[in-house]
This record gives C-alpha cells, structure tokens and sequence, in this order.
DNA sequence: CCCTGCTGAGAAACCGCTTTCTCGCTGAGA
DNA sequence: TCTCAGCGAGAAAGCGGTTTCTCAGCAGGG
C-alpha cells in the first residue's frame, strides 16, 4: 500500500521485458508455457525494477488472497497463542497466511472486527467466548467460510473445535475424589463465558454422578487478580470443611495460590488446588500446579483442517472436542 | 475476498437506486454534496442488498487501507503482547487498524513476513531482535514507513521506540548495591538478542562504574525451562560468594526461582533474585520478583505517533528510550 | 431576455493485475 | 505444396471501487 518506494507495476516490467504484460503475468504465475527467452528478459527485468506484485490488484481480481484471520478475545490467554501456533504452521503448509485480530475482550468490538477481517481475509477463525449466541449465530451466517473455536453454538452451520471443559471437569473431580476429596468449591470464571458455563455442567455432571459429594461455586474471574481476590472466600470455605478448590484456570489458581500462602494457609497440606489449561508457568509453581492439559497446537491444526475443507467448497465437518489430559503435580493431595 | 455471500458490488447498489456508480460512491465517502432524495435512494439500497465495499478495490485505487502491521519474534512475549495493545488503542483513535503477524522466533522468515505484511497495509512496526543489523538496515529500507521496536539501529533512517536496557540492568545493579551485595551474577538471554546485549552493556557499565563489585556472566535463555536449567550453574555461582542474580527477565528469573527452591536455596536467604520487564506474573511468586517494569502500553502509544508522523509524510522522529522503573519486592534484600 | 457561472449528476478513465480472446506462426498430415 | 491443428504471445476486457471530466440545469447579472 502507499508505495513511494514501488511506483513500479507489471506495466513497467512488461516495457523493460519488451513483452505484454500478459507473458509478465504468466512467468510470475508459471500456468503455461512460456519462451524461455521471454522468462530470462521478465526475470531479468522484475530484479532489475525490484518489482513485487500488488497485492490488492490480485486479490480484487481473484476475490481471495491466500490469508484468514483469527479473532481472540485476548491474546494474552495462553490457550489462543497456542492454538494460533498450531494453526499457523497448518495453514503455512498449505500456503496459507494468518492474521491475528484481537478484540481486548471488548463483546462489542468483535463484531465489527470479524466482519472486517473478513473483507480482507478468505476465511475467518473466530473466538468468541462472551457473545450472546443468537448474534453470534447471525455473525457466523455472515462472515463464513468461519471455523469456531472453543464454545457450543446449538444447530449453527459451522464447524466447531474446542474443549470438552465439562469432561476435564469431571475427570478433575474423579482425580480429586480418588485422593479421598467429597467437599469441593469451584472458583468460577467470568459469567458470560461459555467455557465457563460448560465448566458448570461439569461441576453438576459430577455432582449428579458422585454421591456424597458437593461442589460449592465461588465467583471469581479469569485473571492471576481475580484469584488473588478470590482467596478469602475460599479460605472461608475451607473453614466449612472445603478440602479441594478448581478453579476456572491456572492462572486464576496460581493467584489464589499466592494468596493463600499470605494467609497461611498450605497447599495442599490444607488444600488442594487445582487449575485448568496447563499452561506453562503451572509446572513452575510452588507447588506445581495440577492442571487439565488441553492440546492447543492440536487444536489450531484441527482447525484449519476444518477451515481449509470449507474454503474448498467442501461441507461443514462435525464438532470436535478434544478432551483434557490431567496433569497430577503437587498442589492436590491426598485429603 | 471470495464472497460467495456478497456478489453485490457497487454497482448493484447503483442499479437499484437508479443512479450512477459515482454517486453511490459519493454517498459512501460523504466528500462532496449530493441530493438528499439520492443520499436517501441510495442508503435504502445499500441496507436492502447488505452491501459493504470490497477493501480490495479500494486500496487498489487509493494505494491504502488504513491498517498497520506489527511484526513479533514471539506473541507469548508479555512485553509485545503489551505493546500491542498500546498500539492499536492510538491508532484505533486515528482509525487504523492493526494487524499482527507472528514469525514464531524464525529469523528467517521474518524478512519475508515483514515484507509480506507490508504489502498489505499502509505501514509496518518491527520487532525483530535477533536479526542481523545489515540485514535489518536492508530490510528497513524496503518497508518504509515502519518503526523499529526495542532495538538500536546506529545510523538508521527509521524511528526507533525501545527501552533503555543498559540502564534499566544499571539501576537494578545500584539497588543491589544499596542493599549491601558485592558480587553478582548476570543470567543471561539469547546470544543474538539486541536487548541482551544492551542488557550486557549495562552489566559492563555498572562494573567499570561501581569499584569492587564483580558481575559474573552465565548463559541463559529467555524462557521459563531456561531459568529451571540454569539454576545449577547458578548454585555453583552462590558457592563461591554469588549473593545476587539478575535474570534476563522475568520468566528465567521464575523457572530459575523454582530450581533453587527444588534444591532448597532460599531466595532471598540465600540468595537474593531479581528479573526484568515487571510481567503479571512477577508479583505472585513465591516470594514476589523484584523486577523492571517497562511501560509496554505507553511505547506502544508512542510507536503510533511515530508512524503516524511517517505516514502523514512527516519526518522521521528522534529515537525514544524509556527507563525501566525499579519494582523491589521480596525476592531482593540486604545481603 | 440572454449570457455566464456554478452546482451536482452521470460517463468514463483508471488503479494493477489476471484471464479470455484473437491471431500469427510453426509443424504435421494429406 | 497446401491445409489445418496447436501453440504461444499480445490485445483487451474485466475485478470493484474512486475520481476526473463533461455536461445539463439553474440562478443571477447585464
């Protein structure tokens, strides 16, 4: 764009080649055949001019430009870096450029942003973990080719990739109940969130399921903050005879975690503690925290396999949910 | 691009208003008058068809589209995830926006990334610390206009925005100083980053400034994995009359916090630790990181006035250094 | 009442590239 | 030797907008 430097257009190289610009075209595009001679001279001219073709020229006349975009939230979650990664190198292998959007969390914004990276992307791989779902659902309606990474969407005709947050839940609690647990709190995360809210299905999934134990929720966040905060309730709760917390994810565990040693309460001499995510500090705390380990590259990979069927023309694949491994590290105990 | 959704063009628009292309475009821009009865006509039409511009024709007639690119090494980086933010609230204020390309610490291909991304927007911030300085200048020089973030460039014809490193190491020398230590250990970053190695000039300014204090070098990383595995060499470094370590930042000093614990050396007891760059992180470990914060929303802010001035065709501003802002917390105390 | 100047809408050129269409040329088959 | 298919290069038509140019229509001044 605004080029100062590159006033030089297929034009230009076509006349220092003395050729068309048409034979131009080819020898950068290699379709047909062209004179060996006529490659030299246009070889020999596009160095020589420095030329490099617009790239807005070529996607108005094709109508696509080899690039999506990605819409986070925030891209400060461990959880989308990865999966941008993965998705990355998958669709790098297929030519494939991505582009990252991020929406500092703000619901309204996103939107806007997903329908304007769609105008310059072919495709669009969408995180949207706060918006109420019908206006998803009208979104995803417009802007596909569109792959939905990580939150339920009943009925939608999109592809969906995430985790199956209320199966790690559960897997969580069965670990947690064979240490001997029966009296669990669950520090939640934002309410809006999906993720949270399959969380929760998972929580009363556990409790329906196990007899004889109980899971109280306490609201808390996201954020290293929000656990921080969060600490004095907990700790009111392990009073009441609490002997295990989960809390929405790591980072708000490692927060609570600070917390409680300000207050002197033991991990998990006192409690057990566990996170979701596995992110990579996790392994680095005192105590190492258990996590539900999900498989973010993986999932960034699955994803543009999904998008790229899309993009083909093919049909819209099922859901797939990748179910967390545990993590066993030093913050959960026997009770 | 590849709109099966929006076959509808300007045209259409134009088509079912009853006027001509130019007048639909003169609506869309507001630049010039046109008939109210039109101005209506035309709305109704373009609310009716769902129409929006393609972004592809018009940067091709304007040679622009108002968004700007950021080049990173590494968007796990907390320091560019903090830039970034920056940057896209001052340049949303100027309606630009932001896109960011991530080149996964591939040196190699953030030549060809940053050129790639160039082509598609009006500007270019670059993050690229371990490329080569030739290299870089080479590289500069072809996707102007762009900002150079958080590395010197001697002699470039570009705006630079980083942090004074030297002086940030400087500072957190004189702290230790303050609290009695003598003899130091610097745990070094990659070999070829930019920033460790003004982090390394700062180490050898403090020495030659401050007489009879000894700055050990041991190599390091820039991740969490290579603190956790430097802490040996470390421990050996305390055997002989170490008292204080700086970390090349944050996450080293925290894998290397977790090590040291491992092997029962008590920070600040045994050993006093302090990082750099002041993440979330720092201040919930176990005990709190003494850090340098850097103010990563205000260089962002700043990277955007820069470019800015460049875009608008202005001159290319003074280089800009912030000094990093001690944070002391338990993890440093008197010797 | 006629001429001039101005406003605003439509026609058309153009941004830089791809792709179809056309046509000259070559070589094979009759 | 002549015809025709096939190949490859150039001309030209878009892709979807913006912007210049042109010109009709109107108001104001002489």
């Amino acid at each position: 764009m605004s080029d100062r430097n590159r006033a030089v257009t297929i034009a230009d190289v076509a006349a220092r080649a003395g050729v068309s610009q048409a034979s131009v075209s080819r020898v950068l595009n290699g379709k047909q055949s062209v004179d060996p001679a006529i490659v030299q001279a246009v070889q020999a001219a596009i160095t020589a001019l420095g030329y490099t073709p617009s790239v807005a020229a070529r996607s108005l006349v094709h109508g696509r430009n080899d690039t999506i975009a990605m819409v986070v939230p925030d891209l400060e979650n461990p959880l989308f870096q990865g999966i941008l990664r993965g998705l990355s190198r998958a669709a790098a292998a297929d030519g494939y450029r991505v582009l990252v959007a991020d929406t500092a969390e703000q619901v309204d914004e996103e939107e806007a942003t997903a329908l304007e990276a769609r105008h310059r992307c072919d495709a669009i791989v969408l995180c949207a973990p706060r918006m109420p779902e019908e206006r998803l659902q009208r979104l995803v309606a417009r802007i596909a080719p569109v792959v939905v990474v990580n939150r339920p969407l009943p009925g939608a005709q999109v592809p969906i990739v995430g985790v199956d947050y209320a199966r790690g839940i559960r897997d969580l609690v069965d670990h947690l109940h064979g240490l001997g647990h029966r009296r669990f709190a669950f520090l939640s995360g934002p309410e809006l969130s999906a993720s949270n809210a399959e969380r929760l299905r998972g929580v009363a999934d556990a409790v329906a399921a196990e007899p004889g134990i109980t899971i109280d929720v306490i609201e808390g966040g996201s954020r290293l903050d929000d656990g921080y905060e969060a600490a004095e309730y907990v700790d009111a709760a392990r009073r009441e005879g609490v002997t295990a917390v989960i809390a929405f994810n790591d980072l708000v565990a490692l927060g609570l975690m600070t917390r409680l040693r300000e207050l002197g309460v033991e991990v998990p001499g006192d409690l057990s503690i566990a996170g979701f995510d596995d992110v990579p500090m996790a392994r680095f705390a005192t105590p190492p925290l258990t996590s539900m380990s999900v498989p973010r590259g993986e999932i960034g990979a699955q994803v543009w396999t999904r998008l790229r069927t899309l993009i083909a023309g093919g049909p819209i694949e099922h859901t797939v949910l990748y179910r967390p491994r545990l993590e066993a590290r030093e913050s959960t105990s026997r009770v």
